[in-house]
DNA sequence: TTCGTCATGTAGCCAGTCTACATGTAGGCT
DNA sequence: AGCCTACATGTAGACTGGCTACATGACGAA
């Protein structure tokens, strides 16, 4: 997959990723491949920026790590963070509700 | 709603509003607007460009009319557009199949 | 004659995603 | 030793397409 419209949407799929687990950038993005059958690849351009985004935000606390002599910089969800992700679900329920009430195929009326 | 996480979903909703009746621009606005419970609310400067970019496209024909003194155009679907939005609706699925098994709230495994 | 609805359109801004590049460690293979 | 792959983070700049704000004009009702 992987088309740009994702837009908007990276934020939800982060902080839910996060949400059981504080990890790291790189196995944020297996992460998500994982749990999305292998559809979602998101490049390091896209995530990196997005958790300090994020952090900046303070949906998330970063912290360094050296883990066998690589460093690690790991996220975790802030309490604002678990709203934020509240938020964005139902923002999701919303979207696809909105969006699927125009795409579902009807018959002519 | 009315975010920017539209963008990219913007062809699949036309296509999809115009499957059944050709309808002119401020007709599909209403009508994006009704099926969707008031939730979509296009704004003129995303819809006049992007009917412009599907009709140069190939996906949809537009054709001046008159009617009350009032100059409308009128779109209908095309052929190519036909199969543009079956494509539309299985990347559709696809991507909120994708996002979905992200998002879904999971207890810790 | 003014206002609200109908109707179309464009210029320019903006934010977030992507491509491509840069940097560095560790471990395995030859 | 040298090379490659996986691990790990990051930035600069391009691109894209939706949004704001504006411009234009006809019609009917108050």
């Amino acid at each position: 997959m992987n088309t740009d419209a994702l837009r908007g949407h990276m934020d939800a799929l982060l902080l839910s990723v996060l949400e059981h687990e504080p990890l790291h950038g790189y196995a944020i993005i297996e992460a998500l491949q994982e749990r999305s059958g292998g559809a979602l690849s998101v490049p390091t351009g896209t995530l990196y920026p997005a958790l300090r985004r994020l952090e900046r935000a303070g949906y998330l606390a970063g912290e360094w790590a050296t883990v066998g002599g690589r460093k690690r910089r790991t996220y975790r969800l802030t309490g604002a963070g678990r709203k934020a992700l509240a938020g964005e679900r139902s923002a999701w329920q919303a979207f696809t509700s909105a969006i699927g009430s125009v795409l579902e195929p009807r018959s002519a009326r």
